[in-house]
DNA sequence: TCAAAAGTGTTCCTTCTACACCCATGT
DNA sequence: ACATGGGTGTAGAAGGAACACTTTTGA
């Protein structure tokens, strides 16, 4: 590992991202768990380096997680309080990690860095969950998808960065059109549904629903999707991107 | 003028205030001119303490200038391209104003540190235009409203940064009914059209405009105002905070 | 009595909502 | 045939847009 600095990092700015990802109609988050004793769990994040440009130090935060390179993204604010810092983190870190400090090679002077009182900008990101092959950095021991609804206990004031990532995304569904970024290139009208229903945390007429859609004429109608069940099949439909 | 450093404030991580008012039936910013020779105009904008609030450092930077506490407050989004700094600003300044650092104490210090790459978080602000008192800091030639299609030219990505604050404005005048937040206390109906229109720089129906914001039941109906003009007198209202 | 501006009403049209109905599918 | 889920139709409510009408004010 090599040594945060300020030359190569900006110092007291960080990046947190939430990534979004949907499946079994449920809406999930992914986050990954600290290799060290105690129950740390973190949102996957990093620091912005001296030539770098802000939405980039994200992309390359979930490249590393995510072995994606096209991800939807957007910032959605910044988390700045007085005292926002590791240091309780740490503390309990140390107290149990002891043994392990020198075989990760995690030295005082990393620690002085990442100690100090960080700001941190906040990404949301949208994914096709089958497409993220999930990857540890070498400090995690697990990294998971999370329903939203049942996350882990968070680390510092990440609970409250996820909730913020939620509003907005909320706020950005109908706006921007977004839904379709969180499921495969193809999907039927019951998937964006389910999308809608496990962002909003809320039932939406099925019916109704479908007119909303399709009256946005953004969907294009490929063929049908035979399941071998025993009802109608649901055409298959892929988002225009050029209008 | 005390000296710049990483103790006090964070480096190399600022603000940027595009501070919104409105008269004359025109939208307005208020920017000031630096004092120096050439004709350099900023944004307000400053650096964040170490132990201050960002949202505390936006307030303390408005207040130097407009002498009002109590300003309505929104961050918007951050500005962070690489090699976003003052170097080209700098170079200009220094030809131009070579016979003026020393009286104002500018040091070699100083400029190190300010013309490093900056990354900018941006608030709106919105005031009503009649309370503020704009006040020059001490490298400021001139403070100014002016209409926001008329802007003089701005340093580094200062314009690009009021253009995304009055994006984000047109979006929050109606979901966070923040028009009120711009006019004084009590105010005719014509005048709550009069920001709609130069926010979104489009007329309303009158007609129209007024049913829909008497519809809200976000407005209390206090008297007339009689102005002398030989026309209607038209109702007073304040907006009601306790729906 | 008149012009100007404010307030209210009317009509038309689009969109949302709830619900009903029909259609395709495999057993 | 029939149960199941998908697609479309319809009637009523709600909201927006265009425009007409009435009211108030001071000259």
């Amino acid at each position: 590992m090599h040594h945060l600095n300020s030359e190569d990092y900006i110092r007291q700015l960080s990046i947190d991202c939430v990534i979004f990802g949907y499946q079994n109609r449920q809406l999930k988050v992914l986050i990954p768990k600290l290799i060290y004793h105690g129950d740390f769990s973190a949102l996957p994040g990093g620091f912005i380096q001296q030539e770098e440009d802000i939405d980039q130090a994200a992309r390359r935060i979930l490249l590393d997680r995510t072995g994606l390179s096209n991800i939807y993204l957007e910032q959605f604010r910044v988390f700045g309080k007085p005292g926002r810092n590791n240091k309780f983190f740490f503390q309990r870190f140390i107290e149990l990690n002891s043994d392990m400090m020198e075989e990760h090679q995690l030295q005082a002077q990393d620690f002085e860095w990442i100690t100090q009182r960080f700001i941190s900008i906040g990404y949301y990101a949208l994914v096709d969950i089958r497409k993220v092959k999930p990857k540890k950095s070498a400090i995690d021991r697990s990294i998971d998808w999370y329903n939203v609804q049942q996350l882990p206990t968070l680390i510092m004031d990440h609970r409250e960065i996820v909730e913020a990532a939620l509003q907005t995304l909320r706020r950005d569904l109908d706006e921007k059109l977004n839904a379709f970024n969180l499921l495969p290139e193809t999907f039927t009208m019951k998937e964006v549904q389910g999308v809608y229903e496990s962002v909003f945390n809320a039932p939406f007429v099925r019916s109704n629903f479908q007119k909303k859609m399709l009256n946005l004429n953004i969907l294009e109608r490929l063929g049908k999707k035979f399941t071998g069940a025993a009802n109608k099949a649901p055409y298959v439909y892929r988002f225009k991107k050029a209008n």
